[in-house]
RNA sequence: GGAGGGGUUCCAGAGCGGUCAAAUGGGGCGGGCUGUAAACCCGUUGACUUCGGUCUUCGAAAGUUCGAAUCUUUCCCCCUCCA
């Protein structure tokens, strides 16, 4: 089997592909490119959005170019599958400002250095948006039958359950099928990679390719991946994992891989990190908090620097080891002035936007779960008086998990 | 097109004139145990509060009533069955 697909199979990428040995005799064959796509709804990406970013830096690693669409015309339209109803659609300078900002994090995961695999980024609004009508029913139109659109899941469901789909998002497949006939006729691009919601969607594009010009592309897909406590992949209950030091900070990153369920982590060092399957397989019995703490240096390393990473470490281990404060805990800043109206620990809570209610801030003082530098606050009314602050920081924690610095400026 | 069922707090789901900020379960949060894990146990889970209370919630609007999540009317949305 090739390279590429043993390990993206070893690594449990694999969900499924089209005609898989000729998919591998082709990916022998050479410098093969192949194309991801992603959505522009969001101002960012988080970590749902991980595991196709593996996939490119494994194509790269293997000596693939790597394709990276960028769905502003799709984003448009939005895409049904998976969803009950129509999407609020985006206006043109929300999808622009969330189009240059997910290009930039992307950037961060690839190679740049090598020209054979130096990914090309691509946004499909650039030839979508000058379609003309006519000659696109036409010369794309014709290949699809209604018959077999309505068989699709992403539409069935919707037909099912008598909730409207509209024409526009009824002409997502297509739009997407197309992207992938531009890209394998402008860039030579024979493979794209997705979710395994994205397989009909896929496929799609393949059978266009070989209609309209009698070529054999390919599709890759990747499980979904859920936590062992059966949860998405991404979001958590305080908010997304963003890849984004400005929503989410390195440390919180950090503490997001470190914090992992037992059951996840040999399987998300294989995903989610360029550590080498040989290497895994030696250190997959090692203590499990040393994997964690691999898993979170690995992971952090890539996203934000090796060296941000070990501060990180750094940092996890003067909060939970040594109880005390380390240098990359999230900091809030507050006025010297504001100090002098004498704010209480909950209205220093708020301020920390650690949580963003009074009576929930009340609860923590109230359950013994309030700390300033380690001592636990049990008054409510407890005063912040500026001589607690010491180089003029304050640690506040909330629970055992939640640090903060309150800095004066 | 015909017949019926339903929209309740983060989710599922009770309540069907006052005792309802609303049972129960899940999730979340906090505490205990531990390993910053899982499991388990305990507490908590609308907002504000001078801790006496006050204010805003049960699809939307209007109405009946001293009083409505509970009754009436209209509207919107879902589901099931038959054709």
């Amino acid at each position: 089997m090739n390279k590429f697909l043993k390990e993206f199979k070893e690594r449990g990428l694999f969900y499924q592909c089209t005609k898989e040995n000729e998919l591998s005799n082709f990916l022998d064959n050479g410098n093969v490119s192949g194309y991801i796509g992603f959505d522009c709804t969001a101002e960012s990406l988080h970590v749902g959005s991980l595991l196709q970013i593996m996939c490119l830096r494994l194509l790269q690693k293997h000596g693939h170019r790597p394709i990276v669409l960028l769905g502003g015309g799709t984003t448009r339209i939005g895409d049904p599958s998976g969803k009950d109803k129509t999407r609020s659609i985006l206006d043109e300078k929300t999808i622009e400002k969330n189009i240059k900002n997910i290009e930039k994090i992307l950037k961060k995961f690839l190679n740049h250095k090598d020209t054979k695999t130096k990914p090309i980024f691509v946004n499909n609004y650039s030839w979508l948006k000058n379609l003309n009508y006519i000659s696109f029913l036409r010369e794309i139109g014709k290949h699809f039958t209604i018959n077999k659109m309505l068989s699709f899941e992403s539409v069935k469901s919707r037909l099912d359950r008598e909730q409207s789909l509209s024409y526009m998002e009824f002409n997502y497949m297509i739009l997407q099928a197309y992207d992938f006939l531009e890209l394998n006729l402008k860039k030579k691009c024979f493979l794209q990679i997705g979710g395994s919601d994205q397989w009909g969607n896929i496929v799609n594009g393949v059978e266009l390719i070989k209609r309209y010009s009698n070529k054999e592309a390919f599709g890759l897909t990747t499980p979904l991946i859920t936590l062992a406590s059966g949860a998405k992949m991404g979001k958590t209950e305080s908010g997304a994992i963003w890849l984004d030091k400005k929503l989410l900070s390195s440390y919180d990153y950090w503490q997001f891989w470190r914090n992992i369920d037992d059951r996840d982590v040999v399987k998300f060092i294989k995903i989610f990190t360029d550590v080498s399957i040989k290497k895994i397989n030696e250190i997959k019995n090692d203590n499990i908090n040393d994997l964690k703490i691999l898993l979170a240096n690995e992971a952090t390393a890539m996203l934000h620097g090796k060296n941000e990473a070990q501060k990180c470490e750094k940092t996890a281990k003067k909060t939970f080891v040594e109880n005390s404060t380390g240098e990359s805990l999230p900091v809030k800043k507050i006025r010297e002035k504001d100090l002098e109206n004498n704010i209480n620990i909950l209205d220093l809570i708020i301020i920390s936007e650690l949580e963003k209610s009074k009576s929930e801030a009340r609860r923590l003082v109230k359950g013994n779960a309030v700390k300033i530098n380690n001592n636990k606050i049990n008054d409510e009314k407890f005063i912040i008086d500026k001589t607690l602050f010491i180089n003029n920081y304050i640690k506040l924690s909330l629970g055992k998990k939640r640090h903060i610095k309150i800095e004066i400026y």
